[in-house]
DNA sequence: CCTCATATGTTTACATTGTAAACATTAAGG
DNA sequence: CCTTAATGTTTACAATGTAAACATATGAGG
């Protein structure tokens, strides 16, 4: 960890930049046990800081459990958003777009299942505004609302059964190749360009 | 242990048949708080019991939870089966059956999360024959088992998106008509056999 | 009927947690 | 230098999960 700028290294009493360091802590916590295993007081032993510190800086447990979702949302938007750059057709897009969504809940199970969980009404008032950049980022501009809530249902679901295991995966199968054809379920109109869903069986 | 059929009713030091009350106010309380806040204790407490007595019926919390995470899935089996059994072409089949699981979740949020949510390997172990036979349920048996892990992640995710409050409702639309135009993107040919999905505007 | 083993409840006890209150230290600015 | 706000700490308390020891009811066998 880089002690640059605003952060001090006297390290005595003070930390003088504690609350990305709880952020983070909280972070490989909420990983590692789940999020609702997560114990304020054990961010605070793991940033090397009594019990009562992170009180300073965030207003309680589901405060700090917003705060992670928010950024969450943030990846995850900032993802949706570039995949949807890189794609030209709408169907291309729109499977790029999936697989930066289950992408993102593989790669962060335990910080997906906080995001979608259920929160209290006012830290959801907290993390609105990145939650909607991100479906946002995830609609995209369909003619058909219906087909639009499909595909979101779809990749949802999808990325649920998958971080958590309920989905067999054939030997030599992989994760994108399926997640390619599942989604090409809602595009009949023939096979979908596989840009780098290689199927090795 | 030869039970004379009923409960007690003396209900001094005995209460005769505690398991079943305890199960149904673990339930209660999971539907009104969600299942990580569900307390022992105040499960004890509804039950009219000391804290300590649901141990002489549970290992522990995990373990209530997984019995009412599989007692969930017997129900959930139950309506799939019922909605499979009520339909004859295979369309209104799955229609039915997605009506039925996303029914289910709108009846049960707490419930369902906890079904779906990630368990103990232990107790996991213990729920893993009833949600089998609830899969089963649910997977008409298709050819393409691509379409069919589209229609289980589609449902699946829709009702996830529902329960969480996620899903806008337009005023005057109902969920199952939703519901019911949703399934619909992933049968093509033309429009399905609504049975009971009413739009009341 | 009496006795007793067993199933079922209770009381006590302890470690862990979230969080309020009061106290301590440091940084910054007059 | 002295004050003040920001940041950390210690102390304290109530709630939780659960282990251990104790109590009682209930059904089987004499």
């Amino acid at each position: 960890m880089g002690e640059t700028g605003a952060a001090r290294q006297s390290h005595g009493y003070h930390h003088g930049d504690l609350k990305p360091v709880l952020i983070a802590a909280a972070r490989r916590l909420v990983e590692a046990d789940g999020h609702d295993r997560l114990s304020l007081r054990e961010v605070a032993r793991q940033a090397g800081v009594s019990a009562m510190a992170p009180y300073r800086h965030v207003e309680n447990r589901e405060a700090l459990l917003a705060e992670l979702a928010a950024q969450g949302f943030r990846e995850l938007g900032a993802a949706l958003k570039a995949a949807a750059d890189q794609g030209v057709d709408p169907r291309s897009r729109s499977l790029a777009q999936a697989q930066a969504y289950v992408g993102f809940a593989r790669a962060n199970p335990g910080l997906f299942r906080l995001m979608v969980g259920p929160l209290d009404p006012a830290q959801k008032q907290l993390i609105a505004a990145d939650a909607e950049a991100a479906h946002a980022m995830g609609a995209t501009p369909d003619i058909d609302p219906d087909l639009a809530r499909a595909r979101w249902a779809l990749v949802h679901g999808l990325s649920m059964l998958i971080i958590d295991g309920r989905l067999a995966i054939a030997p030599g199968d992989t994760v994108p190749a399926i997640v390619a054809r599942t989604v090409a379920a809602l595009w009949p109109e023939g096979g979908v360009g596989q840009s780098g869903a290689g199927q090795s069986a």
